[in-house]
DNA sequence: TATTATTGTTACAAAATGAGACAATAATGA
DNA sequence: TCATTATTGTCTCATTTTGTAACAATAATA
């Protein structure tokens, strides 16, 4: 990763979310010997469209092609510059510093993207910098770098407005869903409880699902019916 | 303006609205000597935030401080790159640039914000490279350079949302107004007829407004209330 | 003093939502 | 085989919100 290559100064975050047990969650990544924890991020190269970049990483990071990506916010604050965070990592990885500059010790804007994927699917794969890249619960992050916890927040307060239009383009869920997983999914992002049966109709009422046979879970009671999403 | 004082490779455009005359306006930049139109941008320095370049930016072009900013997207295609354009601009103002290389000529990301001033305090100021610095009516913008038109495409689309809070937060508005000029202010940043009764009835449902004494204006027939928002 | 335009409020209908009831199952186990 | 249990899909009725129109109350004017 050279420095030639890259637009200095602008970086990218990503919330990329998933959905299993009943959770919520999120991809993180922790450096090599650090101890540190960030969300999957990268550069745009000179020749390369910003949301290109992204998709890019999103590749590198889970394998996956063709996602559902939403750019939600920039961040460029002064107190975002923490040249020794960096330097620490790169210290960690082998890299120290020529004398004193290396160019990701600069001052860096990260334009933030939340993505939604389809957990089953990933292969979580960590990128030169850091040793691991897994999933954590929603409610159970460990202490990010940076602003990372604010851009979490951020990610989740935006992916709130119009749920049903993201959720449909999204790909939290695997093709084919009951009414009660879809449901849950809906509650984990809104981090609220809602009533079944008014759920229930306001869901059929958007015209948005397709109804398919019925599913047989082997548990004692009716079967509740598979659904998808409208074409998709 | 010199290259060493700003971050390079970002740049900010603001999408300044105001409200007179029954229309939703903009301030729109004209470079001297090329016929060509922009919103009013800038860059921001090495040892500033993203939004205080803004602001500072506001500052100048409009004489305002404390307005209601909000960031609504990152624009990074690299579409966007069209230096010939740069180079004119530079050229007609007697920057010709040194060889062949002037960092304005760089590759920008650019953050955009819109903002919502009141009309009658707005003295439009040009800055350096311009000659113009005057408000267009949203229906009748000219032409502009790179993805602005699709900037205020942009601006216009998040602003519909939410627009209750966002009103009442900002300034299109005087300190106190009648509800038909309420009303005639979402008309036109929803950009359709409402219903006077109905909407009468959801804004004071809403308990933002504040009801103050009657307004003649020497018309022939019923004086309305005065309106201000709470809080403001 | 009647006329005109516009306003604030009320009244009623229509639509959306909240909250619960209830019958229809799949499996289980007596 | 048949009652039991958990959960589902649908229906009902009350409540709230919204659409639509009506109407009385003005300010100025002629």
């Amino acid at each position: 990763m050279k420095a030639a290559d890259y637009l200095p100064h602008i970086a990218y975050d990503s919330v990329i979310l998933g959905y299993s047990d009943g959770e919520l969650k999120i991809l993180i990544m922790e450096y090599h010997n650090t101890g540190m924890f960030a969300l999957p991020g990268g550069f745009v190269k000179i020749q390369e469209d910003l949301e290109d970049a992204v998709r890019r990483g999103l590749k590198e990071r889970t394998g996956l092609d063709h996602i559902f990506l939403e750019q939600f916010h920039t961040f460029g604050s002064r107190a975002r510059y923490q040249p020794e965070i960096m330097r620490t990592i790169l210290i960690a990885n082998g890299h120290e510093p020529d004398g004193d500059y290396h160019w990701l010790l600069d001052r860096f804007i990260s334009v933030a993207y939340y993505a939604l994927i389809n957990y089953t699917e990933v292969v979580p794969t960590p990128d030169a910098l850091s040793d691991s890249c897994r999933w954590y619960a929603i409610d159970k992050l460990p202490a990010l770098i940076l602003d990372h916890q604010e851009i979490v927040k951020k990610a989740l307060q935006t992916l709130r407005d119009n749920l049903d239009r993201k959720l449909m383009s999204g790909n939290l869920l695997p093709p084919r869903f009951t009414m009660n997983e879809l449901q849950r999914v809906y509650e984990s992002i809104l981090g609220a409880p809602l009533r079944r049966t008014s759920f229930q109709r306001r869901m059929l009422s958007l015209e948005l699902l397709e109804r398919h046979e019925k599913h047989y879970s082997g548990k004692a009671h009716k079967a509740p019916y598979l659904y998808s999403f409208k074409n998709s």
